[in-house]
DNA sequence: TCGTTAATGTGTTTAAATTACACAATTTGG
DNA sequence: CCAAATTGTGTAATTTAAACACATTAACGA
């Protein structure tokens, strides 16, 4: 490692005072199942929080990019290398971590939850509906909803929410999406028009399979025609 | 200081291991002065960039909250204690510093310029036009344009552009301010209807001094009126 | 096989928001 | 008293968003 006694200059600290503050990222896994928008949680083992429900996270280590570190926790938990993630914010209260002074940085993430193969119920990974969780260890809560806010502002404007979908899906697939992240009801044919005025939208030719009613068209998403900006997708 | 061994359980080194990260809070300070919109630097003082612009920031002190960090930056810098300021993004490539591992958490800040009093010329500290500068040590270039964003569109929903001017203003140094701001140009008329209609601004029946023209009417931000929730002010 | 059920697919009308745009009035300064 | 610069003001045109109903399709069960 590079030398470091030329911190001191910051402060009257000494070096080593500086070097007392760990450095952690926690991701929010969202996921999209049942018509509900989900994320992945642990139960917490740490005793002042056990059986909690906890985000999944890790520290920093020490020669690891920010956001490698969360790539590397998705890839961990989810087995999944190519997802979607954003960094929301970082949370510095002295007091948030029990054990002592931990920094985290905050992702979100949106992965297809059929993709995911979850470690086999280590410390009972699983998908939990976001508007059940009412408690969380740490300040997981606070950090939940913050990113999900953030996802709330960003699906109006950007094409994001095809990373919770398969491949193919239907219109209805896609506005269930909208209205679990929104939390609201969406009309059916002012969706419709707005995705096809965007023209992100490739037709498969296909239908769905399996459904109890009349079957919907397959599209796909066209990551190529993301050229034009959106105004308010989320209405 | 607690126990922090308890750590090791995240993963395969050893506690120390996750203690060489040094955690620093970097401020970019925004003012509005002559038409501009421009930031507080100092000329930075390490060898590596030695004589290019730096942001004003600090280590993060082991006791020490990161809001409390950047209040305590801006306080020591401009004497003010009651500032605007909003967490906009974390920094941490292995390879940002130059002396080690530094990860930086970044600020944006909103203040009146001639409420500050810079301590005189330490290190050259002064404001510099944002829309000069196309060059700074570390990343801080990639620092000051991410907050620059992040103001632009803080703006075009929420009424703090209030911050950079004084108590009493007129409607022109406002609408200059969100064209400073934005690097645009906005029609007089369109501007003044949305603002009067948001219903945030007190007609002080005062008028400007000492301007070559027209002297223009003077207003002052009621907080208290933020109640309506904005559409596209900054339009 | 035929009715019931549940969802798909499709346009138009209305309201709201945004944009474009011009001229008289006021003050300063020479 | 004239020129320069800027304030103050309203309406029409355009664009965007919201509201809304009915015929069609496939599955299911009687």
């Amino acid at each position: 490692m590079k030398q470091i006694s030329r911190f001191s200059h910051f402060g009257e600290l000494s070096d080593k005072d500086y070097f007392r503050i760990a450095l952690s990222v926690d991701c929010v896994i969202f996921g999209f199942e049942d018509g509900e928008l989900k994320v992945l949680v642990i139960n917490c083992n740490i005793k002042e929080y056990r059986g909690k429900l906890s985000l999944l996270g890790d520290l920093v280590r020490p020669d690891e990019d920010l956001d490698s570190a969360s790539y590397r926790i998705l890839r961990e938990r989810t087995g999944l290398g190519d997802v979607y993630l954003e960094q929301v914010q970082t949370f510095g209260a002295v007091d948030r971590h029990p054990a002592g002074r931990v920094i985290t940085t905050t992702y979100f993430s949106l992965v297809n939850v059929r993709d995911v193969q979850l470690t086999l119920a280590e410390n009972d990974l699983h998908w939990h509906p976001v508007n059940d969780i009412h408690d969380m260890a740490f300040d997981h809560l606070t950090i939940l909803h913050a990113c999900h806010e953030r996802l709330r502002e960003k699906v109006d404007d950007h094409p994001v929410v095809f990373n919770l979908l398969p491949k193919k899906f239907s219109l209805r697939e896609l506005q269930c999406v909208y209205e679990a992240i929104l939390n609201t009801r969406l009309d059916r044919r002012n969706f419709r028009k707005k995705f096809f005025m965007m023209d992100w939208l490739v037709d498969l030719d296909e239908l769905e399979q399996d459904v109890p009613h009349r079957p919907g068209k397959l599209y796909r998403f066209n990551a190529a025609k993301f050229t034009r900006k959106p105004k308010a997708l989320a209405r």
